[in-house]
RNA sequence: GGCCCCAUCGUCUAGCGGUUAGGAUCCAUGGUUUUCAUCCAUGUUACCGGAGUUCGAGUCUCCGUGGGGUCACCA
């Protein structure tokens, strides 16, 4: 089993996807289900709606799977499993105020050392514990030995158990901590392996020490990918607009292509350009790259528009806002100017419109226009070229210009004979 | 600051002790084109530094340096 936890807490962000990527490209691989696990233990800061969203993506870019849980819906389960754990003294309520232990980090943080947890709670007499009213957490004791964790991308990495520290795994309102409600649910699925983000390593020996704690036997395994960087090397935030799997949408990349890249950053392909499909064919964990990569929406750009190649004219048109194979064909040859859906739409639709035509061409091209609405219809462009050249006297960029302009609603672009073969049927429509 | 990870062109990477250090992208130039672009050709640009090991180090070891992640009753 794998799975794929989404907090429902805002956009989908593009390090979110690759990660759900690699799950479901690994699934395939190992023939293991996919489950998605909405995270949602923190109410304050779910989203409503932001769950259904995730899910829309995840459809939108072919990623499959076979059930959808919400963390929630596990509480009784983290709160039996705490019990459990405090029964067997592999856990305290601990009475420390947040008020008191946020002074107690500010002071490490004055000395310059790493705050850590006191255990000052870790042995208190029963008496007090049943004789205190006070509201309190529960807090796991610290590993007695070093952790090793086993990730398939970094390698064997060991943690002390003072990193580990006594950490929280129930808050005073009786939820359980996102570590806690992780590696218990992880559990619960009986996940085989955990592909997600490098921000969570610092959480894994946590996590592998509570299912510790809890007698599971089974060791999961992990991989940890190496997250995006923005143009100054921080990792990609909410600033960012192209971390948003939304806005690159928006701006018309095709999931095939934010898939392809999102899976070629970091790694070492065969080939550059590839289907979500085919990348399961020869897709290794392994062979990830260590260390962070820069987003480059250059690269990008380059594989959105070998994807937009491959679609078939009738899909191409689609995308554009027009729905006859013709228009996919000329965007088609649009497409060796504009590498996105939008800067095609950009291309395409003026064609259709008003002209604005400049200054130096305006006589000339009410010219062409009168000669155009009253020539023939023409099937070859040639014909189309010297009848109107020759009904209208005019030649070399007094000709090109305005006839140019007048198809397209552009000074520059793909070559009229080329696009001419497209546009012949509609003519009357361009030109009014 | 503690802990963890990382280090080849601007970017993504090949390399696995002996190479003119290769490819892609980006950029520049030339050719093709009525135009912009495409396409083709060409070109600029990289082994973080220092010690060691070795006949020989981008490749192995150590130490620096640099970059990143993480240190919540968030996930």
């Amino acid at each position: 089993m794998l799975r794929f936890a989404p907090s429902p807490t805002g956009d989908m962000h593009i390090g979110n996807l690759r990660v759900a990527l690699f799950n479901y490209i690994v699934s395939k691989q190992k023939n293991e289900d996919l489950i998605v696990r909405i995270e949602d233990t923190d109410k304050e800061r779910n989203i409503e709606g932001k769950d259904q969203e995730i899910l829309d993506i995840l459809a939108l870019f072919g990623i499959e799977y076979s059930q959808v849980i919400y963390q929630s819906q596990n509480v009784r389960f983290h709160t039996a499993m705490a019990l459990q754990l405090v029964q067997e003294k592999k856990a305290f309520a601990c009475f420390c105020s947040p008020q008191w232990l946020e002074k107690k980090r500010a002071q490490a943080k004055e000395n310059k050392i790493a705050y850590r947890y006191d255990d000052a709670c870790a042995e208190l007499p029963a008496e007090l514990v049943i004789d205190n009213t006070n509201p309190f957490t529960i807090r796991i004791k610290k590993p007695q030995e070093p952790i090793v964790v086993k990730d398939h991308i970094k390698g064997e990495i060991s943690f002390a158990p003072d990193d580990i520290d006594s950490f929280i795994i129930m808050r005073q309102d009786k939820t359980p901590t996102y570590n806690f409600a992780c590696a218990v649910d992880d559990m619960l699925s009986d996940v085989s392996i955990v592909i997600r983000g490098e921000d969570h390593m610092s959480n894994t020996p946590k996590q592998d020490h509570i299912r510790n704690a809890l007698g599971y036997e089974k060791k999961v395994e992990y991989a940890h990918l190496p997250i995006i960087l923005n143009n100054e090397g921080k990792k990609m935030s909410k600033r960012d607009d192209a971390s948003s799997v939304k806005w690159l949408l928006e701006e018309g990349f095709l999931p095939s292509a934010i898939s392809n890249y999102l899976i070629l950053i970091g790694n070492k392909p065969p080939c550059e350009v590839f289907t979500l499909e085919e990348s399961i064919e020869w897709f290794e964990l392994t062979k990830i790259s260590k260390s962070p990569v820069r987003f480059d929406i250059d690269m990008l750009r380059h594989i959105n528009n070998e994807h937009l190649k491959n679609l078939d004219s009738k899909e191409l048109s689609r995308y554009v806002g027009f729905a006859d194979d013709e228009i996919g064909q000329l965007a088609k040859i649009y497409l060796e100017e504009a590498s996105t859906t939008k800067e095609l739409k950009a291309k395409i639709k003026p064609i259709f419109e008003e002209k604005n035509i400049p200054d130096e061409f305006q006589e000339q091209a009410l010219l062409m226009a009168s000669t155009i609405k009253s020539a023939p219809y023409f099937e070859e462009y040639n014909d189309f070229k010297n009848y109107l050249m020759k009904e209208s006297g005019l030649k070399g960029k007094n000709f090109f210009k305005p006839l140019r302009i007048l198809l397209t609603g552009a000074e520059h672009g793909p070559d009229i004979a080329e696009i001419y073969k497209h546009l012949k049927n509609y003519i009357g429509e361009i030109v009014k």
